[in-house]
DNA sequence: CACTTTTCCCAAAACGTTTTGGAAAAAGGA
DNA sequence: TCCTTTTTCCAAAACGTTTTGGGAAAAGTG
């Protein structure tokens, strides 16, 4: 059913050759044999077989990314928005993007190395990143094409898409003050993790442009396996404080176990409590009160993972490529100002 | 760095023939020198081009995806379930799983297309299925393998995968009429879709088992789009009926909007209001009261798709392939005997 | 020993492309 | 006209496997 390039040159009674060179736009060819060529090819639904092409080429024009379910992340649509940016530009260049599951650390490398050392991708792309992360050495070391969607601690340089949680908390922050807001609390994501890094980098640092002081009773990190019930006995816990917090910092992933807490505590969010989470999810929209939150714009900046990772595997300088995008806040109905 | 067949053969001081039907258990390859292959293969770390072995056995050794962000069934644990089960056997299996990621119904086809026409994978798994599904007729027509996750309505046989949607709402139902329920409501998925028409067909034989009459006006459906906004609306409009319903049946997607709208109305779940929801998620399990659910076994569905369609891939005839995975009821705080 | 069978190995072809390195034909220049 | 340049095409090689179809050596058989 399908024809093949054989099959298609000796239809137009022309050489492989030459029906390969029309259709790549080679300019030894002819004008009018290549529109002869590219007619039949469309008229006989000619594709190229990517295997061969591959074979030939010496590439995969595929890409990987490997994604663990405990990265809650997959939550809403963030995820799937980042995802989403990713397949987009991927198909977009003919690539393909494959991908693997692993049910925890170890499996994410193995998954990885499969991938890297089987040949079965052009690059990869990392997410989820840690503050120590084995998979960055292991590319760096076999100077494999790789980008990550956020950044990690390496001296080497490497190319890298993330957001700036460190200049969205600080804004976050700095507003929540700027209402009136003295004691605002920070309900961080898990220590090992490099997000959690900057979100508290700018939570300090919106501290100190507003004159408040840092107060290390104010801080708590939930866990990534369990947002929900850490984050409600965390919550509970901030309200144990002789001068409790009448603001919360936090990842949206945590929302449901602080409205919990709230609620147990008959604390109402948006009026007795302000909050701002980092990521729009669904819940953020529909909630009421409507929860004001930091948005990152995930499908561009999937879309800008693989241009950079495509320019890697063309042979540019991974240490060209670093970019920091910038974080919108939205500001709805939990942020108001403390009477 | 890495080594090839034919180097290693001249390592060997055999041709690659030897070598490579030694690698794959031939008979007909002393069992000394297969030792001698094998370990020499492991400590130079060969492993086959894979790009090389699809050319030549004609398979891509690849199967496809395509989800859409629509599919809400992305929110939590469920889906990423189903594709860890999917991508462990798979990997298992040697083969690669490729991703789509669909915007819109046409998107999700032209990325199906894609995969199929350009010889990119050897199957096809299907999720999300509708009642009219083009995808199916498609591969139908041109005799492609593939494995619904799901069913449709399609008279020819095709192979599938299906939760045992009328059995579990079927169960749910009997329960809470078991419990003393009397009006019992269904809050279902969207129409158009074939997973709900299970529900309900389930939620009709529930009722009619415990001897209860179906009142249309206790069956609502939400939309897909903004699972939270449609079934908070349904659940407002479900309670201003003369005769209010004691229970309702619903797939957890929806929980939010059902919980919102009960919190409006000053009742309680589990206390004033019983709720079953289809899904384990993760805040069924977090929320006070917890969430009684149906509980299906994604992990496992999984993997059962794949090594169907690695069998169907094979030649075996699809219509030998059609499962109905039993679903779990996991009873918790929301499912009470009524006063 | 002569013949047959079994064991063990390999050269060559094939998978479907793209690229390399011409070569023939046409056009241009004197 | 003859030589050079440009245009247009193509045969062959290559990518790295697996499979096909033997064939030589070793082992068994009488």
């Amino acid at each position: 059913m399908t024809i093949n390039l054989k099959q298609l040159s000796k239809l137009l009674k022309l050489s492989p050759t030459t029906v390969s060179r029309a259709l790549a736009d080679y300019p030894d060819v002819s004008a009018k044999t290549r529109a002869r060529v590219k007619q039949m090819a469309i008229q006989q639904g000619y594709q190229p077989n990517p295997v061969a092409r591959r074979l030939q080429k010496g590439k995969t024009e595929t890409i990987g990314i490997v994604i663990t379910p405990e990265q809650n992340y997959f939550s809403d649509t963030f995820f799937i928005d980042l995802l989403s940016g990713i397949s987009n530009q991927i198909t977009r260049a003919g690539y393909e993007l494959i991908l693997g599951v692993a049910s925890d650390e170890e499996h994410e490398m193995q998954s990885m190395r499969r991938m890297v050392e089987g040949k079965r991708v052009d690059g990869m792309i990392l997410t989820l990143i840690r503050e120590q992360d084995p998979r960055v050495g292991y590319l760096l070391d076999r100077d494999f094409p790789f980008v990550l969607y956020g950044r990690t601690r390496e001296t080497r340089p490497y190319a890298f898409v993330d957001m700036d949680g460190k200049q969205a908390f600080e804004k976050a922050c700095t507003y929540l003050a700027g209402l009136g807001h003295r004691r605002i609390a920070l309900l961080n994501g898990e220590p090992g993790f490099m997000f959690p890094v900057g979100c508290r980098e700018g939570y300090e640092s919106g501290l100190f442009l507003s004159g408040l002081e840092l107060d290390p009773d104010l801080i708590r990190e939930w866990k990534h396996k369990d947002p929900s019930q850490s984050s409600y006995r965390w919550t509970l816990e901030l309200f144990k404080n002789d001068n409790p917090p009448t603001a919360i910092l936090f990842q949206t992933e945590a929302v449901n176990g602080i409205f919990k807490g709230l609620d147990e505590l008959n604390l109402q969010p948006g009026k007795d409590v302000a909050l701002i989470g980092y990521d729009d999810l669904e819940i953020a929209r529909i909630h009421r009160p409507s929860l004001s939150v930091l948005r990152p714009h995930a499908r561009e900046a999937g879309q800008r993972v693989v241009n950079i990772l495509l320019e890697v595997i063309n042979g540019e300088d991974p240490g060209k490529f670093q970019e920091i995008h910038q974080v919108e806040m939205v500001i709805r109905e939990t942020s108001f100002a403390p009477s």
